[in-house]
DNA sequence: TTGAAAGCGCTAACAC
DNA sequence: GTGTTAGCGCTTTCAA
């Protein structure tokens, strides 16, 4: 910035104004210091500035998920990502495998580099040591899974009724034994899926057999097992609820290795890549990861921008996507 | 910093050094700061620190991609993030969609930002803008394809050879009127691929039917239409080379609606995710994201750690997932 | 409309 | 071992 005002042989103040677009500058004295700086290729140090300015903004966002690469994960990042840009914000994205440490490292990592916000899913079982960033002016806002120890805004999936939905759907075409495949119960989004599976049962005056349910599946290779051993039992379900993405995968193959994916009926939750090539096309109860990301990045930036009304909690609804494979009768109504 | 050295009752440069775990400081003071710090919930800021620190590092990486939540850029994303974490990095990614302004406004959002190095898929005709960042010591590698007015590194698939791969293995089951469809040539890759096609077939003493050559296509929706078009053409290919994931999903489509998935061969370029479920299961030329983004890291890291030997080419190589699909024998043969 | 001086949170250099 | 002073690149404050 030296250089530049001396190039254009004007005071360093002078550069700052023109580079922030401060008014109080001749169009002479603007057009001399823009030609200077270009001359250099000088681009401001945003971070020298932000230790001295009033605001302080780094205009930086701290995103954690479990993974980048997980296509859930990566198309909310890419909605939150559209909304910063459209702020001036760039975004820090963390992957973190649900290791509750990493979740700790990552915030501090962040904070160190002083972002504006953080968009956090949670993976420890407590979320009260982030108080102290909330406290000091830094927002946060929760997807996918809610906090515990700490209020903040959230955007979740309407993980419960999304179940119930597919269940009901799965009850309407006949079926009475419907197994349930799911996540690590410990994941809180499994946990719900799991239990609007019993309530949607329930409800319909379906008593549930605990056999049919099994949780703890967090890879394909694990559903497949468990599902062909459901599948060959004395007495089968004849539709199964696969409630996260991998054991959809995992319980597909299954049918298909036991040839019986035109006799079984099943509905996956989160929609498979895809999923209307497979035949049976597959029923899927389809979140919606880019309203999500949405949400959540406006929520931060209202706060960033000094909303202190009382924590919102929002819930993005599923929409059942019928293909095929939901749709099959059981035996009995063929 | 101020408070921590205050409430333990030591000079600031002694937190300082603890922070930084500098040696020559006894352990009783390094206990007191720490309790200090612990109690303050201290993070020190980063930013502040480089602005006189000698090495002037602020640990953190710009990576431009496509989008980030394209699987395959999501991939090579995830593992760059694991050896920059290693590094005690952290990433900033941002999705270009393809745009040429898009890449020179996050160049420089980034650049503003201080980032030690960058990732960068490149999207515009020419990267020389480039130069000045690597002059000032903020090293640049190129990932998927060349930079054109710089020299960098690149890591990147052998989409040539890959592309061989493909057609000569379709060659190999007999086929002589094979399609090839792809991506914009304006994307260095479609024309790579594209060239391996030609290649191929004219090693193999085959004609090129330009009629059966059809790039541009940007979605499934129009490689649907496409394969439609050529399949019910009076002579159609008896094989399909699909140079591009959406693509291979758009003639996969078209295909199943043609029923002929079973009659004519197809192979396509890049996994596409769940290629095992389909049936017949697509063959595929799969690509190594995580092998990308490791080596970019990896050559990256080494730059910023004073590397100047001269810039390197990396090619990843491809590997053909024989699953079904591409093993189809054309009709004269079965 | 412009510029000089002070200071943001931290580290380097040097004194004690 | 520990503290003091200067200064990183910038913005703020205030005087010209």
């Amino acid at each position: 910035m030296r250089d530049v005002a001396e190039l254009a042989g004007v005071g360093i103040k002078t550069v700052s104004r023109v580079i922030n677009g401060e008014p109080n500058v001749s169009a002479a004295m603007t057009e001399r210091v823009r030609r200077a700086a270009a001359s250099l290729h000088y681009e401001p140090d945003l971070h020298a500035g932000n230790l001295r300015r009033a605001d302080g903004r780094s205009r930086t966002l701290g995103l954690l998920v479990s993974s980048v690469a997980n296509p859930f994960a990566a198309q909310v990042h890419r909605a939150i990502e559209r909304v910063a840009t459209e702020h001036g914000y760039a975004v820090f994205a963390t992957s973190l495998e649900d290791d509750p440490d990493a979740e700790l490292r990552a915030v501090a990592a962040l904070a160190r580099r002083r972002v504006d916000g953080f968009v956090v899913t949670p993976v420890r079982d407590d979320q009260a040591y982030l108080r102290v960033h909330v406290d000091r002016g830094t927002p946060i806002v929760c997807v996918d899974r809610e906090p515990c120890g700490i209020e903040t805004d959230t955007v979740m999936t309407s993980n419960l009724e999304g179940a119930r939905a597919a269940v009901r759907h799965l009850i309407a075409h006949g079926h009475r034994r419907i197994a349930c495949l799911g996540d690590l119960e410990r994941i809180q989004t499994a946990a719900l899926r799991r239990q609007g599976y019993v309530e949607e049962l329930t409800a319909s005056g379906i008593e549930v057999d605990e056999s049919l349910v099994v949780f703890g599946l967090h890879d394909d290779a694990s559903a497949t097992a468990v599902a062909r051993r459901l599948l060959t039992l004395p007495n089968p379900p004849t539709a199964i609820f696969s409630s996260q993405n991998l054991v959809t995968v995992g319980t597909i193959r299954a049918l298909q290795q036991l040839g019986l994916e035109n006799d079984v009926a099943l509905v996956g939750f989160d929609d498979v890549e895809t999923s209307d090539l497979l035949r049976p096309a597959t029923t899927t109860v389809a979140q919606d990861p880019d309203r999500i990301g949405r949400l959540a990045a406006e929520r931060l930036f209202a706060r960033i921008q000094g909303d202190n009304t009382p924590p919102r909690h929002l819930v993005v609804p599923t929409r059942l996507v019928v293909r095929g494979s939901g749709e099959i009768s059981p035996p009995g109504r063929r």
